[in-house]
DNA sequence: TTAAATCACTACTGTGTCAATAGAGTTATA
DNA sequence: TATAACTCTATTGACACAGTAGTGATTTAA
């Protein structure tokens, strides 16, 4: 049930860009310094991210990375979907991404039944909450005060 | 974000245990049979989820598993987490099993604060169903009509 | 008392994925 | 033309995961 550290790069990364969205492209090393993200392995990602028509590029010297869209049009889903495939804790209820389980009848399956209800409060989150909103979460976060790490929402 | 086919076996075979509750021990080898998991590797699962205090044992010529506890005491959460470790996405939102995230400061972290949401919406529904809610929704499923593999809820 | 069936436990193996690194491009700018 | 950036493919090392194997312990019943 995890979200592997490539996602969670690139999410970060694109917060960063999120922040920077209407001013000029980012560097790599930029992010990668600020996210503290190995600058290769962040190479890969925000290509990757580039495939799927999230961010774009410019190369050469004054080269960089900006979104492709406004962040409020990214929802988080699309992001995750693409790097790590379906967002279903199982591969029997994915709309997306199917694979066929080997119980004895997957129609009268009650175990795929709950995890189509997870799966759905997974998406119902991911795909309302986008970069826009990462964004207003930073910024929210830098102006308050110091508090416990375990706080409660 | 996905759950390993150990954790599959596992609830399907505790359903299967589910549904005998009350009754006798049941052997490894029909559970193996009804739901279509390796015999070697589910004695394995069966074995882990005695440590858990999840299944109790019977050994000899009329041993077999049961359930440790009324169905309805156990609850999938309780099964996962034993199994897989934290229902989080990321390690940094786990109460039970926290790691450390190499994000430059983890209180304010937007990545977190959003993940913690998904992390909630996941734990409602597994804190709350048990295996008596699978064995019950197997019931249910078994006297309803053949229909379409992707019925909506 | 012995055979057979069953669980108990440890160890291993093959496959794949994942995070990260490496290297040799290509492009644009000063 | 030198340099700083992105581009793309390959590779590596570690680890987890699914499954298999082997041997031992326990219980029942013939």
């Amino acid at each position: 049930m995890k979200l592997s550290v490539r996602g969670k790069y690139a999410l970060r990364a694109l917060t960063a860009l999120g922040e920077a969205y209407g001013q000029n492209v980012v560097r790599i090393q930029a992010i990668s310094d600020q996210q503290r993200i190995p600058k290769r392995f962040l190479e890969q990602i925000l290509f990757d991210l580039k495939s799927a028509g999230i961010v774009e590029s410019r190369r050469g010297v004054a080269g960089g990375y900006r979104l492709a869209l406004s962040p409020e049009k990214i929802p988080l889903a699309k992001v995750i979907r693409h790097l790590e495939g379906a967002l279903a804790p199982v591969g029997c209820i994915s709309e997306r991404f199917y694979e066929k389980c080997s119980c004895p009848d997957e129609r009268r399956c009650p175990l795929r039944s709950i995890m189509k209800e997870v799966r759905d409060a997974i998406a119902r989150i991911l795909e309302f909450a986008t970069v826009a909103d990462l964004v207003t979460r930073a910024k929210q976060l830098r102006q308050e005060p110091d508090r416990p790490i375990d706080f409660e929402i």
